[in-house]
DNA sequence: GTAACCAAGATTGTTAACAATCTAGTTGCC
DNA sequence: GGCAACTAGATTGTTAACAATCTTGGTTAC
């Protein structure tokens, strides 16, 4: 039970609070540190040789992110993410990147137009080579570029509070057999849809791909209670 | 500078972090703290009887909320919002909303169909007897009624936050001319789609309601710069 | 053999003192 | 008279010690 940190060993020294901060979040999104698993103090002072202030206040905005649950004096660990919970989560992206899908078909520029157009080609070459961890990242950068197109703050703010708590999802969805490729003909729909200009049509096809991808999610829990 | 807070003299002794949180927020909410204004721990310590790290991990938990801003060394103040903040607040409500919307309508059981037309009838009354504080209250309801509805705990967790935010803003829109009319007369619309249980059309319905929230904020917009 | 109870260790919550930083007013110099 | 540097006060950031609570293991009575 005291042994349980060896794994991260990247980061050793952050003194900072969100240097606390951004350690502990990457390490639960990359799956170091397991759902459930508990997060005492004393442990994480001495991994990012940070005050326990800091860490205090790390915790209490990792808790306010929805990544973290804190007892009353029982301590922290790291919040385990039902089913439910994940399809309400793609769901809400779903109308909220929807939304910026839309603002970026209204503002997006020749320039913009170009480099998320040779995301298309990144997708293509990742699916083609079946690197499924460029094609999660490719995936990713896609919605982040149209989430920077959209220049909505608000909606962005609250998609990467969104995404920081479905991360470890995504990992999985895209592990489902033949699903990269649907992800990336749906990627490349909506690519070209936002370059159209047309705001309807960008939110829609924004918005069938992401309910494309709570039907994996149910896809996936299908085949989780088959073992 | 030192005289700055006799206003508010309901709550004088909340211990704990959460009445601290929730005294300032609605503090702020009801207007009493002004956008800019300054909120230094000291004067927070003695007025809520609470401790300094109490008053420190509170106006933490604010800052990402989004209602405060801190400075390094300089402290935390009110955080002001501008109008193009404020319209993609609503924006972003929109669709969030009309997600609620959408899901209410699937969800909704008899009991409270008739609770939640029953806020027709009180719109109505205030709306005739010219009572804008009863108006505001009741629009509330009826949003919070549907939230309730949805059970869809993501996204109210999302419009709490948005609905802090914006509170100033409902205030100063519900006093435009003519616009409780409005208001009430798509606010009935909205209820009856949700009873309906379309929810593509409640969705709609939401969605045209809260832009033309947008518009009135536009409009309000205007107004103040010809003065 | 089981269950309740108690005590020691571990973990978190709270408070207070100290250090670092910023702001405003003042003084001195050009 | 104006500008720059300095000092005193105010405000926030940080650390460490203390208090309260929970968990765990063993012991004892039945």
């Amino acid at each position: 039970m005291a042994a349980s940190f060896e794994t991260a060993s990247d980061e050793p020294s952050t003194a900072t609070v969100d240097g606390v901060v951004t350690a502990v979040r990457d390490g639960i999104m990359q799956g170091r540190y397991a759902p459930g698993q508990r997060l005492p103090e004393a442990d994480l002072v001495s991994l990012y040789q940070a005050s326990r202030g800091a860490v205090r206040t790390a915790l209490a905005q990792l808790e306010s992110e929805g990544i973290v649950l804190r007892e009353r004096n029982r301590g922290a660990r790291v919040r385990p993410i039902s089913l439910d919970e994940a399809v309400e989560i793609t769901e809400a992206r779903a109308v909220v990147e929807g939304l910026c899908a839309a603002k970026a078909a209204q503002r997006i520029t020749a320039d913009e137009r170009t480099s998320l157009r040779a995301l298309s080609d990144e997708l293509r070459t990742a699916v083609e080579g079946g690197d499924v961890m460029a094609y999660t990242r490719a995936n990713q950068e896609v919605h982040r570029a149209i989430r920077d197109i959209s220049r909505h703050e608000t909606a962005g703010i609250m998609l990467d509070r969104l995404r920081t708590q479905s991360v470890r999802y995504h990992y999985t969805v895209a592990l489902l057999p033949g699903r990269p490729a649907v992800g990336m003909a749906e990627h490349i729909e909506v690519i070209e849809s936002v370059c159209s200009g047309d705001a309807d049509l960008a939110e829609q096809t924004m918005r069938a791909h992401l309910m494309s991808v709570v039907d994996a999610l149910h896809q996936l829990d299908k085949n989780l209670h088959q073992w």
